[in-house]
Formats: C-alpha cells, sequence, structure tokens
DNA sequence: TGCGGTAGATTGACTAGTCAATCAATCGCC
DNA sequence: GGCGATTGATTGACTAGTCAATCTACCGCA
C-alpha cells in the first residue's frame, strides 16, 4: 500500500555511487574506507563488491562517467563554426557549470584523479590528455588562421588552460575565493580574457 | 686507514633526507614504506625514527626546506626595482631552475604536497598559499602603476600562474612534453609572455 | 490460484596482509 | 664507563576483499 517505492537492483547500485561521491569528497579516496561507503548508502559493506569489482572501480567508474561528459562537449564545441575564442570559453564554462551544478564530484573528480598524478591520474592519463589535447587543436587552429601568435606552443597552452582553471577548482574547494554563481561568471570570463589578451592594457597608460 | 669519511650524526641524517626524495619521487609517498627509506638510506628502520617524529615529519622537512627558498626568493624579487613583469619571470625561472637542478625534490613538492589538497596540501596551505599571494601582489602593484588592466582579480592571476606552472612541471616530470634545457627555457619565457600579453596577435593578422 | 524452484540480491563476520611506530638491546666513541 | 647512536624484531591498529548463508522476486506448471 501507501506509496513505498520499489528500489531496483540498478537503483542500489547508483545509491553506492552516491554515496561514494559524498564520502570521497568529505574524507578523500585514501581516508575513506568501504564501510563508509557502504554506511552512507545504507547497504552491507559486501554488496559494494557485489556491483564493483573493488575501491577503486567505484571511483573509475565516477570519474569516467563525467569526464566523457567533458570530452563530448570539448568535441562538439571543437566542431562548431564559432571564433576559436567562443570554443576557449565554451570549454571553461562547461567545467565551471560541472562544478557550479555538482561541487561534489568535480571536488572529486579534480582533486583525487585528474590533479592526483601518482594515483588515479596516472590511470586516466590518456583520457585526462585528451582534454587537453582539444585545447591545444583550437590553438594550433587559431595559428593556422593568424588569429594567434606562432611563437607560442599549443600543447602549452593546453596544459596551461587546465592547470589554471583547475587550480581555480581548487580554490573554490577549499573556501580559498569566494564561491558565488556571479563569482563562477567572472571566473569563466577571466580565464579566456586573460588567455587571449594578457595583462597588458593595450592602449598606453 | 685510506680516506674513509667519517660520518657524523648530522650526516646521516641528511642521508635519511636525501635518500626519502629518491623514494618519495620514485613511489609516491603513500606508497613508501618506512623501511624503503632507511633501506635506499643504508641505515636501519629505527634510526629514521631516532631523527624524525614520523614519516609525515620526513616529508615536512623536505617541503619546508625548499619552499622557504622559493618563498625568500619571491620576497626578494619583490622588492628589488625592477618592471613588474620582470619579477614575474624571476620567479617562473626560480621555479623552473629548481626543477632542473633538482627534479626529484621538485616532482615531491609539486606532487605530494602543492597539488595534493587533501593531505599535505591542506596542512601545508598557509605557505603555499604565501607564494600565491607574491605574485597577487605584483598584479595589484602593476594595476595601480596602470600597467595592468583592473578588470582582472590579482588573486586570480596568483592562482593562474602556479596552476599553470606547476602544470607543466607535471608534464615535464611525467615526460607528457620534452625536458631539455631549451625547453625550460622557453616554457620560462612563455608563461610570461602569455600571461602579460596572451595569445592574440597585437597587429592585424 | 497456489506451489516448488531458481537466479540474483543482500548480508556481515571473517581472513589475510600491510605497515607505522615502539622498544629493549647493542655498539662504539669520548 | 657512560651516553648518544644504531639496530631490527615486535607490536598493534587498521582495512580491502572473501565467502557462505539468507532473503526476495519472479517463473513455469498444475
Amino acid at each position: 500500500m501507501a506509496d513505498r517505492v520499489k528500489t531496483t537492483p540498478a537503483d542500489k547500485r547508483r545509491a553506492i555511487l552516491d554515496a561514494a561521491i559524498r564520502v570521497f569528497a568529505h574524507q578523500g579516496y585514501h581516508s575513506t574506507r568501504v564501510a563508509d561507503i557502504a554506511d552512507e548508502a545504507g547497504v552491507a559493506y559486501g554488496l559494494v563488491y557485489h556491483y564493483f569489482r573493488s575501491k577503486e572501480a567505484v571511483m573509475t567508474e565516477l570519474f569516467t562517467e563525467r569526464w566523457s561528459l567533458l570530452l563530448d562537449a570539448s568535441d562538439s564545441l571543437y566542431e562548431q563554426e564559432i571564433p576559436a575564442r567562443e570554443k576557449l570559453a565554451g570549454i571553461a564554462r562547461f567545467i565551471i557549470d560541472s562544478y557550479r551544478h555538482d561541487p561534489e564530484l568535480m571536488k572529486v573528480i579534480i582533486i583525487e584523479v585528474t590533479r592526483a598524478a601518482n594515483s588515479f591520474g596516472a590511470t586516466h592519463l590518456p583520457e585526462i590528455r585528451r582534454a587537453y589535447d582539444v585545447v591545444s587543436r583550437i590553438v594550433a587552429d587559431g595559428q593556422r588562421e593568424g588569429l594567434y601568435r606562432e611563437e607560442i606552443d599549443p600543447d602549452f597552452v593546453g596544459m596551461w588552460f587546465y592547470g589554471a582553471i583547475e587550480q581555480l577548482l581548487s580554490g573554490w574547494v577549499f573556501g580559498l575565493i569566494p564561491a558565488t554563481d556571479e563569482e563562477f561568471d567572472r571566473a569563466a570570463t577571466m580565464v579566456v580574457e586573460t588567455l587571449c589578451c594578457g595583462l597588458e592594457r593595450r592602449d598606453g597608460p
């Protein structure tokens, strides 16, 4: 009777993943025990191993799920007939909006994977590099069109771009900089504006 | 007889620190056991605990030792009567030269502390931020002098600058980009050139 | 409608191993 | 002879992953 919602196995699996996001975000990957995930999900310890091969597999699934969205968005932006600068802005906005929309998941991905070069970062290097690569290609195209200066190595810009954005996300994650909607918008603009036009004034002082 | 060099306690302590650099650089902090450090130093397990309170204390000493050099160099650059751009270039060069001179130690510091927001990064936040802060102040001064555009938040530039440089170091550490002397010099120039002048050409195409 | 039967979901106690830190014993220089 | 340096076996805490047992939902059949 009543509206007791039936939980399917898929729901449980999802519940485990969602619990893992919360726990990883809160304690970090290394100091969360599998038992913490199970408790948070309201599920028995063993069930985690029914759905996932290992604690690592849980993390991997969280990362891949979200990173592939970024990759798809980057690719589709790259294909569009818009100015290079719009493409870069689109990527920056996508990342920042991902954070705005789901800060815990993005925290986990940035802190535990993307910037954790010794653990998951190493495992997922190919996918991570694919994201840098789209930025490099946008810059290289811009150079070919004569928009961008040729002395600057596009691969270098790819790393630079992600390094800078991820540092900003870290700043929000750890409360070093205010995390308001206004700041998010401002940051997305500022990243691209600084990258394209530089710090210096173009007119004389 | 012969020239057997007498090893003082201070030498042993140093040997442990140096061994720790090599082992941390090679396996990462989390997967090195204290026994690995002792073995690498050619010293008994317990001696590590004679000189250091804990494994963490070893890491902390390595970080502090080197980071304070960066902080000193930044401060002294900041005080000098040279253009803002030279100051920024000086900091970039200092970091990159530190890597060139002692890649293993810098690898450990960047990977295990500076970018490890969940472990040592959290512990050493204040010192890390002090480094960002010098960059912010240089930019703020530049704005006051009318050199730099005012729409761009100096704190933002501080994080951006370090985020980008550390990403480059990671690239070298993991062999994503070539690590030749020529590349090091080019990178130091390019970081500041891009930051100050931007990607876009100033003349028409 | 009711009844075995089965597959997969779910449970949590348990195992097996790791590793930081301690400590009592020895060494060797002054 | 005494004291700091040095040793490495031992301890104790912790946790990922296993597994055998139980439960539940659903199916075919009479």
